[in-house]
DNA sequence: CTACGATTTTGCAGCGCTGCAAAGACAGCA
DNA sequence: TGCTGTCTTTGCAGCGCTGCAAAATCGTAG
């Protein structure tokens, strides 16, 4: 019963007799041995891993779909493992860069925030990778997200259908890596034009980051105006979050006042008070087809080409933009 | 120039002539290449990763955690593998139990909610293990968490204390696996026998995670008693978000009709609609001393003793128990 | 100029697994 | 019984690194 035998059970592989099989199992049985994963990952030059690289962990948007990502993971045999670059310019580049770290993940599903299209040609070519949000891929790479540009114009139509007349924008990024932010600007401004109406330029505001502080600052700068929004498309519930923090702390109403809408569909927005309507990405397509992307590629002899994949998305109306 | 003596540039190992070491680096430099981490977790028997093993990523909680998790554990140079168990025991201890996948990661950082005390006991006694959470340490491994008892304790008092008369608890798990909650309770009835007041029994309810629609279900059930609640203890702020959700939806005001605390402090309740009092753990503390004891764990020759360790905890009230 | 101790460099073995090809076992048929 | 073809098992090499101990080098003293 040869070492290289045990392998061969161990792993399923090959023609083995049943009787051997029985042997064998048997014995790893009693003597409690455990095949050794670093061996393993030696001979094969694969580490069974994937990495998640994310700009901030603690954003629901994330977190919700890193839970998806393990998940869709694990069911074929690959563990996550995780890091987050604070939007780092220098660190993103790090993780895709020729080889880096490498061979501890085999691929890399990568949401990138402070690297613009050119840096993010720069890489190892060698290496898998998905990205997630709004770069477009260059061939090399699989890119995974909605339609931004359509998810925002239905938004701020909503808006507009409403009979809101003085629609504000908050999350505009003009810089190279604001990609994501400028493709939400241009639904927005398509929606207007759409419907023969002019974009109000001092009521789109930018912000340096998605989050809640953003919000709530960016809200009260509009409100400071001598004519304030009557409505609000936010870049993602938590700046919408944020902003209705700071319109019902000036005692003003959502959305009698002024209607908002966000923007991700986290869970938080649907037990807010009020509820906050938003544009939902299906999270779990887009991971679901990250991952299964992203294994394609790791496995595949000859790289396939790079996708542009569109998840499905919708909107979804709640308090906070209700008639 | 052996391949042992780069080893040893590479590694900043052992005596080398400055010569040989810019010798070496120039050559590094030259050929690009890079040390093959897979071999050196063989040799060295060490994958250099740890794990963090949390019941639900998705719960802003454990995802502030794993943030700081992240950071200590990227600054002692060590990557971090995740998992989520969704709380399912069988899963919970694969992951403790004898071997199970080992060696894909050097420790532990586990925080259980299937398994209760006997289960932890039947471990991997070679796996350094930190656990976070309630279950106390058996002294062969290190538990880090606030002290429950004591923070519920003054959460209650500080409702009974605004003069509150009927104060509710929800979230109790009166079951093997919910020491936390049980803890928590205990807390609760300390304050009103400190103050010489009987708990309400028919107020205290069970919920079976710390969600928000648990804690929305819990507050129906508590609206719909013939005598209601004028406060309540939540014994997370998702639970809390979840209960003003309902009472907010039926018309009544948070605090003036009810005054609600949460527990975790986590962002959302600090921007929600009110803003929810809480039990705020030192998240950074706790995170930083499970990643120092386990590293301590790892590299110590002789296992360290099981300590335990209390993380500072504060409570924050905001405007769901503001007078 | 040789000898010796101290320091740096090198070579070898081995971590435990898998790929590959050779060896062995087995069954069928002349 | 002997031979062939097929299927199963085995042995060897090698993945690229590190631990250990031997070999080489260097500096200094006799």
């Amino acid at each position: 019963m040869s070492s290289r035998t045990v392998s061969n059970v161990v792993n399923g592989y090959a023609k083995v007799t049943d009787r051997t099989r029985e042997r064998v199992q048997r014995a790893v049985e009693e003597l409690g041995y455990r095949p050794n994963v670093l061996a393993r990952n030696l001979a094969q030059g694969k580490s069974g891993q994937i990495a998640l690289v994310v700009p901030y962990l603690d954003t629901p948007y994330f977190s919700e779909l890193l839970q998806s990502v393990l998940r869709a993971a694990r069911a074929a045999g690959y563990t996550v493992l995780i890091d987050q670059t604070d939007g780092d310019p220098e660190h993103e580049r790090a993780f895709i860069a020729h080889g880096s770290r490498r061979l501890l993940f085999d691929g890399v599903i990568f949401s990138p925030l402070g690297l613009d299209q050119m840096a993010l040609a720069d890489r190892d070519p060698s290496l898998p990778l998905v990205i997630l949000g709004e770069r477009s891929s260059d061939g090399t790479f699989d890119h995974v997200g909605i339609d931004d540009v359509a998810a925002s114009r239905q938004a701020t139509d909503h808006l507009l259908g409403l009979g809101r007349r003085r629609v504000a924008a908050i999350g505009d990024q003009p810089y190279a890596t604001g990609e994501a932010a400028q493709l939400r600007t241009r639904g927005f401004r398509e929606a207007h034009e759409a419907r023969g109406q002019a974009v109000h330029e001092d009521l789109v505001i930018g912000t340096p980051r998605f989050n809640r502080p953003d919000g709530a600052h960016a809200m009260a700068r509009l409100l400071d105006l001598e004519e304030p929004p009557d409505a609000v498309f936010c870049y993602s519930d938590l700046v919408a979050l944020g902003a209705i923090h700071t319109i019902v702390s000036r005692g003003l109403r959502v959305p009698e006042d002024i209607a908002v809408i966000g923007y991700d569909d986290i869970e938080e927005g649907a037990f807010s008070n009020p509820t906050v309507s938003t544009v939902s990405p299906d999270k779990e397509w887009i991971a679901a087809t990250a991952v299964e992307r992203l294994l394609l590629r790791i496995t595949s002899p000859t790289p396939p080409p790079g996708l542009e994949l569109r998840a499905p998305h919708r909107l979804i109306i709640r308090e906070s933009s209700a008639r």
